[in-house]
DNA sequence: GACATAACATACTAATTGGTATGTTGGCAA
DNA sequence: TTGCCAACATACCAATTAGTATGTTATGTC
């Protein structure tokens, strides 16, 4: 990598963590090229404007990283059921990046620029429906293999997966990680009785 | 009520309305003053500072509203699945001032301001633990009745139900109301087989 | 009707915002 | 070695921010 290219992903690094913790409207350019080292004119030289930043920000650190978390393992799954609540249990649990007073960088971003700019929104919904058919796909390929008890629809089983997901990083927000240990029980239990 | 009680309740409920929209800190006092009509010496006889509004807003707005939609009707219900699940479809569909694109105002406050500000998480969890408790009262009380044909842990359950109305309202900022439909379907199907 | 105070109105400020204009420098091709 | 351009660096700017200082006016009380 050359060094420019260091410089722009560096930048788009620490205004990753940055914008996890303080929400991406209220990270300023001035706090972002003071914590990076990185002059104003190295930041308008590498992004046009914040928001071009923001959006190299969402494809290529926050997609490729939530990509790897979130819908590889269920591609590569035998049991969807044993995967799901891994891939879960692993988000919420096992990433010590993700604190639960900041909750999750992609929620964190959906909430609050889908609204302001739909070139977020967009890029955000990509995300978002690329984990929705992992799960489906996972929950599919689960009844074609006759491992479920009961009958269901994969889309809606996906819809209150997901949106628990996003439900409790947002709760936790509020009540602290006790909400994930409680959350991880009931879906357990709910994934089980499928 | 007075005049004076009259401006600042208007304060609150338009500031209210543009916070719901734009999100708290990127509404401007600067703004809510113009869309109110009232001068910048009128809004701060009022309220100390921004956050002592924003704290009002919460208190005098938010939480007696979602009060009687979210806690009131449950603490009323005989049949808690068909409570629990009508208060949902109530918040979901029928509210129309909410919108798929704003969400919902609380959750996006405690998405916004938890992180932010600790005397906004209390007031914002104090909310969200009166939903969670009016939920496992009435899931209790069914239990007592003998309503139910599984045994499931009360608070898991509401956990999954708070959790999954949180993030249907952030999934429905990124994919639009089609969300709300799928998310109520599979909510339903996960009561009934409770 | 005088007076006090509540309820505003106006004009300002220092700090911060995203962005630009205009530099400078280092490395590589000819 | 020279020339050129990518890759920065510095200095600025107009707009916006929350908040304040200092007014004026309405209203109730005696």
């Amino acid at each position: 990598m050359s060094k420019a290219a260091d410089t722009r992903m560096m930048i788009l690094q620490k205004s990753f963590e940055l914008i996890y913790r303080k929400g991406y409207q209220s990270t300023s350019i001035d706090e972002i090229i003071a914590t990076t080292q990185v002059t104003k004119g190295a930041f308008f030289y590498h992004f046009k404007t914040k928001d071009d930043m923001g959006l190299s920000l969402i494809n290529e650190v926050l997609y490729p990283g939530m990509y790897n978390v979130m819908i590889k393992p269920l591609e590569e799954a035998k049991d969807p059921v044993k995967a799901i609540y891994k891939v879960m249990e692993n988000l919420l649990n096992d990433f010590v990046f993700f604190n639960p007073d900041y909750g999750c960088p992609a929620i964190n971003l959906i909430e609050e620029m889908s609204p302001m700019n739909p070139v977020f929104k967009k890029a955000l919904a990509k995300l978002v429906k690329q984990w929705q058919n992992a799960i489906v796909a996972a929950l599919n390929k689960g009844q074609a293999d006759h491992i479920f008890t009961s009958t269901f629809v994969p889309e809606e089983v996906a819809m209150v997966v997901i949106s628990g997901y996003g439900g409790v990083r947002n709760i936790g927000k509020a009540l602290g990680k006790s909400s994930y240990k409680t959350y991880l029980r009931g879906l357990k239990t709910y994934l089980i009785n499928l």
